[in-house]
DNA sequence: CTGAAAGCGCTTACAG
DNA sequence: CTGAAAGCGCTTACAG
């Protein structure tokens, strides 16, 4: 006996790869026709097609993804290319969500996500136009668009299919999706008002941000729509700012009884200082933020925020992209798509409002459910 | 004149792509020595070395990454299966972290990360199988960890560069990444004996995760080598039992001075529990948690916590991949490497103890750096 | 509906 | 050190 096991023919893996012509030899037609069936092409009769497929199968075949692409077919890749430090990224709640969102999508799609980290805006329109030369990506996902981004006109002179995550009004010629801060603004107010409110303050972050300023200017126009007192207190970025304003608007002769924070940070550090001066929330100043994360939820009391669920904003994008890329390639758009939007246009995501004990008295002593359940069994 | 701009050859993109070829027809040179130069690899001389790569860089020459990989090159990606939903991937700090982690390392080495989410362990293997039978990664991540993990046998199986991220001791043959748990323990009990603690709770999660059991042995172990008095009380998963088990805890006869928790959500649950009993933390009893997140830096007071920094265990990650991945390919390790490990050796990340006010009393008052700033400057 | 061929853009031996 | 050729595994016209 000659030992039959282990003595694999060469390299590394088991043996040499099965391709289409092995297939063809065992089937007894040439590999085209096998290329024909297993694209589930016409041109092979329905008896052979299976024939094929059967002996496929049971060659336990792949295709070659290699080959695949260099004649021609789509690479299957959706681009991402992140011009922020790693450890900014990871600090960050949006990201991993969104991203989880966007794989549940594409790999659902057999598309898969590519991602580049690079350290300036030069780098990541470098990658771009590499991305697309060594045909590495059939698309590319945009995301942190900024007033007047360079990318744009960048992405819009490439001519390939390319998504911005953001909006509205700056994302040019490209199709985008983004999430509707006007809607969001009216949800809150609307809350706000429907528990009596009738003074209340929003403290900023920079406007930089483009929904900085869609924020901004729905809050004006819904005070003046609703005939409330309503006051503006630009904070820039970030907690420091958040504790100061906060401060000075409790310093007003008259203050309001509703504050809203533009993100989850803000608003924590404004409930500090609302702590620190013995007011009490939501007795003394109802607080609203507009980004939901751990921390407004384990909050105590916990924060009344905007959910734009970061898991289906990722995934809206995905959907969006697939279909960017199959218009394109002159493909119709995938089933489930209703109808087949044009290029260039947009999605919008509605946002929520998820009402907790930081406006709504009645809610107190409610934590967030698993806590609660815990605390009742014990 | 005739119009010379606009009317582009064909299809998308502008013109027929510029490859070897178009360079050696310049160069005067066949194309193999093209290869060979914009590869570095001898073979050509210095002179048309320089001659060829300028002219790539003149008609901005892009390998196809096609017809590399069909040709026998490195593909130059990672793949990583996650078999979780995207809500629960995208609830966890970790996750995005160990990403962006795990990206900037890879970027930078040009490599690329390709994640997929399924639904099921089975799910998961097939997809190794048919990445590698595609061709379509040179090597892949295998995250969280289990006792018995039927991955790894089928990985080993594989015989392709795999690296799993977690252990000790469950890795099989195959190389791995962990934090060492048992450090950490070792940090948590001598920060707290240190403080004069002598009577110790430890609050553990299930021990369905190979770290719980590391870290209940060294806790064990720790308390008979130091004279402590050490108590242990199985929680079970989540924020529900760490409440019971906290309650658990404080109805014993002499209570002790410090609770350790698993996990950030489960030191948050004990929190509240104290809180409601009227436990002052730290000056009734001093809590730790396993875990860092937004949500111990943003508890009120701050609780202490190990840092084992996701986004640093996902650096880590991706270099030992990318020596798995060469030393595979018969490659010296990449440059930077401390010599060339054994392709199964492990590596083992080094944990820290962020001490905050719920151990150290000193250090009341005292809230996350950023907020500090803003509160001292209203 | 099926066959034979060319081509995608590289890399890798193998001669000179 | 350089040239000519074969081959990686598919897809896509183009004849029969």
């Amino acid at each position: 006996m000659t030992s039959t096991t282990g003595d694999q023919p060469r390299g590394t893996g088991r043996g040499k790869r099965v391709t289409i012509a092995d297939i063809a030899r065992r089937a007894g037609v040439t590999s085209a026709a096998v290329s024909l069936a297993v694209n589930g092409r016409p041109g092979v009769s329905d008896a052979t097609r299976e024939r094929i497929l059967g002996i496929a199968r049971e060659l336990q075949w792949e295709p070659s993804h290699a080959a695949r692409a260099l004649a021609g077919a789509p690479v299957k890749t959706v681009g991402m290319v992140l011009a922020r430090p790693a450890e900014v990224l990871g600090a960050e709640a949006f990201f991993g969500a969104f991203v989880a969102g966007l794989q549940e999508v594409l790999s659902a799609a057999d598309y898969s996500l590519q991602m580049k980290i690079v350290d300036s805006t030069e780098a990541e329109i470098d990658t771009y136009r590499r991305w697309f030369g060594q045909r590495r990506v059939d698309g590319v996902v945009l995301v942190d668009l900024q007033t007047d981004d360079p990318r744009i006109p960048a992405l819009e002179q490439l001519a390939q299919p390319a998504l911005v995550v953001g909006g509205p009004g700056h994302h040019g010629s490209l199709p985008s999706v983004y999430v509707d801060d006007a809607e969001a603004t009216r949800l809150i107010v609307e809350h706000l008002a429907s528990l009596g409110h009738s003074r209340i303050a929003r403290v900023a972050g920079t406007a930089e941000f483009l929904h900085t300023m869609q924020r901004n200017r729905t809050f004006t126009q819904l005070g003046e729509e609703l005939g409330l007192d309503f006051v503006q207190q630009d904070a820039g970025y970030g907690a420091s700012g958040a504790a100061r304003a906060t401060a000075e608007v409790l310093r007003m002769p008259e203050p309001p009884t509703a504050i809203v924070f533009d993100s989850d940070e803000m608003a924590l550090a404004g409930a500090y200082v609302l702590r620190e001066r013995q007011v009490p929330i939501p007795g003394g100043v109802a607080v609203v933020s507009y980004e939901d994360s751990p921390l407004t939820r384990g909050h105590h009391p916990p924060i009344t925020a905007i959910r734009r669920s970061a898991v289906e904003y990722g995934r809206a994008a995905a959907q969006r992209m697939l279909e960017v890329i199959d218009t394109a390639a002159g493909r119709p758009a995938a089933p489930g798509a209703i109808g087949t939007p044009a290029q260039a246009e947009s999605r919008v995501i509605e946002p929520q409002l998820a009402v907790r004990a930081s406006t709504d008295p009645a809610l107190l002593g409610v934590a967030h459910t698993d806590l609660a359940v815990g605390l009742d069994a014990s």
